[in-house]
DNA sequence: ACCTGAACACCGTTCAAGT
DNA sequence: ACCTGAACACCGTTCAAGT
């Protein structure tokens, strides 16, 4: 309260104006703390008011999935690429996405709760598959290297957990030495192969926990080695009802 | 309510028969109907008194997880094979994992939302590396694999949408012959690529849109994809130093 | 030691009512 | 046409009180 700035009172509101208010007030304080009634205090109106330019909750995670999805497109994008450089297009505009997503964290936890058909999604999902057919995939191995992306088509991975602490528990930080010393004692017993990970994976070698991994860096690993499999198949000819008689043979 | 089978006052609570009433329950009704509230009307019991077995819904929730990784290591595991066989390890427990988490649907989004580093998920994590490490793959290439693993430790990917929906909409299946016919002609006008792929997926060829794809088929497809990258990386000998240089290099 | 009741500070959403 | 107030049916969690 007493928190309206100049950005009320700007005339009425509309489902734009909703939509912007809602990706901005996500991005300061988080999806946990988006309510409805929230909301509405950010536009210096009651939360029913919101009800008559969306219908609900979930039609306003939509739009906001819908706005963000249009700061992707105009991107690094170059349409006169695919072809040939069909693995360059698709790289650019993953890193792209990945770009936006990270400007906007909520995001990730949205589209993953989301089952998302709204035009927007398809009409990203649309140009993504045509990535692929113009660099002359088969329409099967599109389909299939659509599912192995999975929401990689978004620049995000699941990550196994939240790197902002390291392995032994969410509150390394503010632990005395001796605490440390006896997190690292209890996990070298009980967790070895993590710890031997954990600690490789730590640039500056001193730190006794590896605490933040190169998730760019991980990323780009994982894609590429994704892109590298769909080029493969892709000058083998493959096809899944080859392959599946190539199971039935085999195993 | 008057929903109490004899499964209550068989006793007094504990935190084991908190846990396993939890899960059951989430099986039944879904995460999302799972409150402290229902989960103690359950049990027979006010939601409050919960609080004395686990320390809020989180931990509630951890334990949920927990419970249900304990249904995941005592299968196919061999641990003799190991060694040269890494590769069918890793592919066998991720099955079972995959199966594990199909009989508890609601698991999937748990693990999604949680930076879950309780012990057992860190035990389960300690496993799976042991298998890269006695595969005789490197520290350092055994720590970006099981980024690029991510989720699919778990046995599932981030889907890009629900299945159990046609593309065209949640209501595929409600509508009636004419309705679908309008609304493949407007897919066919926005998304055309979309529309390609998806009814070359249908594999009854007459339907309109590719409803319902082969979910294990195409885990299995982005699995093995990866498995064989692991593979062509650790038999080159490969080390992410190397790649740091090659990138600086290069490009 | 374990459970309960009342209460607090929230949710999303409805509906009739105001301007 | 747009916004409001009161209300409904929920949440997770606390705390003092009961047995």
């Amino acid at each position: 309260m007493a928190q309206q700035t100049e950005e009320h009172r700007r005339g009425r509101l509309n489902r734009q104006r909703v939509l912007q208010a809602a990706v901005s007030l996500a991005d300061e304080v988080g999806i946990d703390e988006l309510s409805m009634r929230r909301l509405g205090q950010e536009l210096g109106v009651v939360a029913m008011a919101l009800y008559k330019h969306v219908a609900n909750k979930e039609e306003l995670l939509d739009g906001m999935v819908e706005e963000i999805i249009s700061e992707i497109d105009p991107a690094v994008i170059d349409p006169a690429a695919g072809g040939e450089d069909w693995k360059n297009a698709v790289r650019l505009r993953v890193l792209s996405a990945r770009a936006v997503l990270q400007r906007h964290r909520w995001a990730r936890q949205v589209l993953e709760s989301r089952t998302n058909q709204t035009p927007a999604v398809l009409g990203y999902m649309d140009s993504f598959i045509a990535m692929f057919l113009a660099g002359g995939f088969s329409v099967d191995l599109t389909h299939h290297v659509m599912h192995a992306m999975g929401s990689r088509i978004w620049g995000f991975t699941q990550e196994l957990f939240d790197d902002s602490a390291g392995p032994g528990g969410g509150t390394g930080g503010e632990m005395s030495p001796e605490a440390q010393a006896a997190v690292f004692e209890e996990m070298a017993a009980r967790y070895p192969n993590i710890l031997q990970v954990a600690t490789a994976a730590s640039h500056d070698e001193g730190s006794v926990v590896g605490r933040g991994c190169d998730d760019q860096f991980e990323f780009e690993f994982a894609l590429d080695l994704l892109l590298d499999g769909f080029e493969r198949l892709h000058r083998q000819g493959w096809t899944s009802r080859q392959a599946k008689k190539a199971q039935a043979k085999g195993s």
